[in-house]
RNA sequence: GCUCCCAUCGACUAGUGGUUAGGUCAUCACUCUUUCACAGUGAAGACACGGGUUCGAGUCCCGUUGGGAGCGCCA
């Protein structure tokens, strides 16, 4: 029998959880959850210096945003426990302590200098790499206890034999190898006593049972090293899988310089959860299938790592929009509306109290040509106010001397129109056209951009209905007012 | 510099020896239309290069080039 499927996401809490990071959550969650296995939350938070008050809790809350939910770690337990690298120190100790009793580490004494110095002249040298030189590998038992006991500083290392060809599969990437002289001494418990990630991540993963590390690429290069450590305690090696990294314009590692990549952005700037969650699904991952756009449920039925490709992928933000469009075209009307007065809270028209049934109608009619909720009140502004421009480009185009007269006549007639009615105004439309002898575009045209400043948007009618008879007139007299006589 | 990884349209990708190299986003055109969108139809657009292997190579092998990542007492 197969044993069951762990898998972890592991990150320290140095900060935001960055969308590289997500998608590697994503895909051990998604991978976790097709084969019924479990998703562990560990936080690797054995760098003092670089922690981040409430980046644990941060981390969290976007998990749960997302979706993603977690079978075991922080606020939630396990068998496992705890799920904090900080406070598993005696673990750590008591596994580095055995490496050293079987001679697979040693007590490093050098100080900083001393390393710097080492580096310097390997580098002067034109050494292809630079590492420890192994002093304190000499070092007698009886000169490492006396250190010890007299409180030296000290570190741990990783016995590294050269020498040797270090060979482990990836799962996404084949057979790796690696001669062990290009690797380094390894630091496995440092100075102030906590464990080097190497250290935690392999010692961690094999006490929690972690059967698949998926995790980004950046980790391939150290691979050689954790292999080393999961031989040195003679423990079976888990199935590695590297994900393909996720990529500026410019194919470098997607970073902070060239646009957002904390996940918090996208959830301000208005990206639903799930339409994020399907756009990185398929940045490096294909369901074999010409399908686009996934439900969450879906893509746990899809997932599996067989389908993860090996480049990295652009994170190209034009079809993440055009995937939140998509999602938000398939809402209800009423599930827009909820989303729509969330973010008149934080608009500029947040004092201002507008209708369920306005509301709902301007959903209706701005819909199709939204590409997040508040582009409900920012490219339809002019339900919510007036203009408080024309562009003057647009007015020149459409302008002629005829206009004022137009204007002014569909003007009047609005004011004594009975019944302010969708028919009737395409009737009056279609009667002043006649009268004037002039196509209706040279009525509607004027029309739209007195009322709403723009040339764009949905039908002029549908607007006029919706903000109603007075509006329209004085938008109209406002527009006449600032033009009649510039032209 | 060294090590490792990678290489199909502008972007995301399908393709596992024989395909008119397919789909999606973006772009362009047309249709619909009072404008803009939506929708529909269509167009343009790719196998980095060079050698092999093979009757046959985007697909397998080698090399070149290009790109990326990593080389910490950071993760």
């Amino acid at each position: 029998m197969q044993k069951d499927i762990r898998v972890r996401y592991a990150p320290s809490p140095t900060g935001f959880v960055h969308i590289g990071n997500l998608r590697t959550a994503l895909f051990n969650y998604l991978f976790a959850k097709h084969n019924n296995g479990k998703l562990v939350l560990r936080i690797e938070d054995t760098d003092q210096l670089r922690k981040v008050e409430g980046a644990v809790e941060n981390i969290i809350r976007t998990l749960q945003w997302v979706g993603i939910e977690y079978d075991e770690g922080p606020y939630k337990g396990g068998d496992y426990a705890p799920y904090f690298q900080s406070e598993r120190l005696e673990i750590y100790h008591e596994h580095a302590k055995y490496l050293i009793d079987k001679k697979k580490a040693y007590y490093c004494f050098c100080t900083e200098e001393r390393l710097n110095a080492i580096k310097q002249e390997q580098q002067k040298q034109k050494q292809p790499v630079t590492k420890y030189d192994k002093k304190c590998l000499s070092l007698t038992e009886d000169e490492v206890q006396k250190n010890l006991q007299a409180g030296v500083p000290h570190v741990i290392r990783l016995n590294v034999i050269p020498g040797m060809t270090i060979k482990f599969n990836d799962f996404i990437r084949g057979e790796v190898q690696i001669l062990s002289d290009l690797i380094d001494d390894q630091v496995l418990i440092k100075s102030d006593g906590y464990p080097t990630y190497h250290l935690a991540n392999v010692v961690d993963d094999y006490l929690m049972k972690i059967t698949h590390i998926i995790r980004g690429e950046e980790w391939l290069p150290s691979t050689p090293k954790h292999v080393l450590l999961y031989e040195a305690f003679g423990w079976e090696l888990p199935i590695f899988a590297h994900l393909p990294l996720l990529l500026n314009k410019d194919r470098s590692k997607l970073s902070k310089r060239q646009g957002d990549v904390a996940v918090e952005d996208y959830k301000s700037k208005g990206y639903l959860p799930d339409a994020l969650i399907n756009f990185i699904a398929l940045l490096g991952w294909n369901p074999k299938d010409e399908q686009e756009i996934f439900s969450i449920t879906e893509l746990i039925d899809k997932f599996t790592l067989e389908g993860v490709h090996k480049s990295g992928a652009i994170f190209d933000i034009e079809k993440l929009n055009w995937i939140n469009a998509e999602y938000l075209r398939k809402k209800q009307g009423f599930e827009l509306l909820i989303m729509l007065r969330e973010e008149l809270k934080n608009s500029k028209y947040s004092n201002e109290d507008y209708s369920d049934e306005y509301l709902m109608n301007i959903i209706t009619i701005m819909k199709p040509r939204i590409t997040f909720v508040r582009d409900l009140y920012e490219k339809g502004y002019y339900f919510f106010e007036e203009p408080q421009d024309y562009d003057f480009n647009l007015v020149e185009k459409i302008w002629n001397p005829t206009t004022t007269g137009i204007l002014t006549r569909f003007k009047d007639e609005l004011k004594i129109m009975q019944s302010f009615t969708k028919e009737n105004l395409e009737e009056e439309l279609k009667r002043i056209s006649a009268e004037l002898n002039i196509k209706k575009s040279q009525i509607i045209q004027p029309l739209r951009l007195a009322v709403t400043g723009t040339t764009e948007g949905p039908g002029i009618l549908e607007i006029i209905l919706l903000i109603g008879k007075e509006k329209t007139i004085s938008r109209i007299n406002r527009f006449l007012e600032k033009y009649q006589n510039n032209f």
